[in-house]
DNA sequence: TAAAATCCATACGCAACCGTATGGAGCCTC
DNA sequence: GAGGCTCCATACGGTTGCGTATGGATTTTA
């Protein structure tokens, strides 16, 4: 009887997954304990052997979505050797509408102490200049570049805020790549125009 | 001893302002009736007496927002004849860095029960719907006008999201300007390139 | 197998909130 | 000026979560 579901030992890292999943419910304030441990079908107990405190959880999880969530996207996508196919399959990533992903939700939710807004900062700016990078091998200058670059992430943002918040305004399943086509389009765009308008 | 800061009788109103103020920092969920008689130096007691329970607060809290940053808003842009001018004006009300503001908070913060869906998906395409006039009104077609006007928004509501949690990535206080440009360029680009890259 | 190290369950105290119950102040009216 | 209405303070019970204490179970080591 080692089956997974019988009354294993845990690891640190069992803790690590749970909090992980939490978190993409939550954002960080949805890694509470007591939940945790009911959800594991363990006691607290178990989980003050492994962590030393809340904050400490916090923070290791923290560096896990770091890595898993920006480190191995961005590796996955220079996979990619063409600027604009990396930002489209970016796009492509991004704009997954799945409520089970730990990402966004916790750059959404806002109460934030100061270790993590630390992180917090420092994920951020890595992702707008990785983007601002592709643009600017397309051409782009790099201030332009950086303008656009914090476009279109803080779009990634806000539409992951309306997955939860109100996700009926948003384009159907079918309707998501040509959206992310007019993404694509407007941030590569040359803008010669100032056209009169209507 | 009329004076304001005496212990003066309070009105429903008087509450719906706290409301508010707390809105803008924790979301929907800041708003805590203990927390909130503490602030105005009163008890429960008196909230009970103005309402039925917390829900009940919140729905009133959320009528006043719609009201307050939906169609005054609206009707403030409206005023500006040019739709692109519109567009710039809005962009710059949206982009203007108040944590005391109780907008964006409320869509980002996660939890969100039914009756708050409903609101936040009614302001939400309100919101959408009203960009997409303005862009329709300078010659995009429907459906583009669409998909460029929920970029618009998501954009503002992840900028408004950063200003919270990392706002050290954000473009400096001078330089917002040249960024509103940039989004409101890119925004009404008509798309004549599809050039080689780098 | 006995001792030691790991790992976990239960019980406890503490704090923040929600909502209710109850007993008033203060004012209004007749 | 007595009774009634409006508004509020305090006290209480219930819930959820954090962190500690303590003993017991299980595995490892000697």
């Amino acid at each position: 009887m080692t089956t997974a579901g019988s009354a294993r030992r845990l690891s640190r890292d069992d803790w690590l997954d749970a909090a992980m999943t939490a978190m993409a419910h939550g954002g960080v304030r949805g890694i509470r304990v007591e939940p945790l441990a009911k959800a594991m079908r363990t006691s607290k107990g178990s989980f003050y052997w492994h962590f030393r405190d809340r904050a400490d959880l916090v923070r290791a999880t923290l560096e896990r979505w770091e890595q898993l969530e920006t480190d191995r996207v961005i590796e996955v996508v220079e996979s990619t050797t063409h600027p604009r196919e990396r930002l489209r399959r970016l796009l492509a990533i991004a704009h997954r509408q799945d409520p089970e992903r730990p990402d966004p939700s916790v750059a959404l939710t806002g109460d934030h102490d100061d270790p993590v807004r630390v992180v917090l900062e420092r994920v951020t700016a890595r992702r707008i200049g990785f983007v601002a990078e592709q643009l600017m091998a397309l051409g782009i200058a790099p201030e332009e570049a950086a303008r656009r670059a914090t476009l279109a992430y803080t779009s990634y943002l806000g539409y992951a805020a309306l997955v939860r918040s109100a996700p009926g305004v948003l384009p159907a399943d079918q309707a998501v790549r040509r959206y992310i086509e007019t993404v694509l389009t407007v941030l590569v765009s040359t803008t010669t125009e100032h056209r009169r308008d209507g």
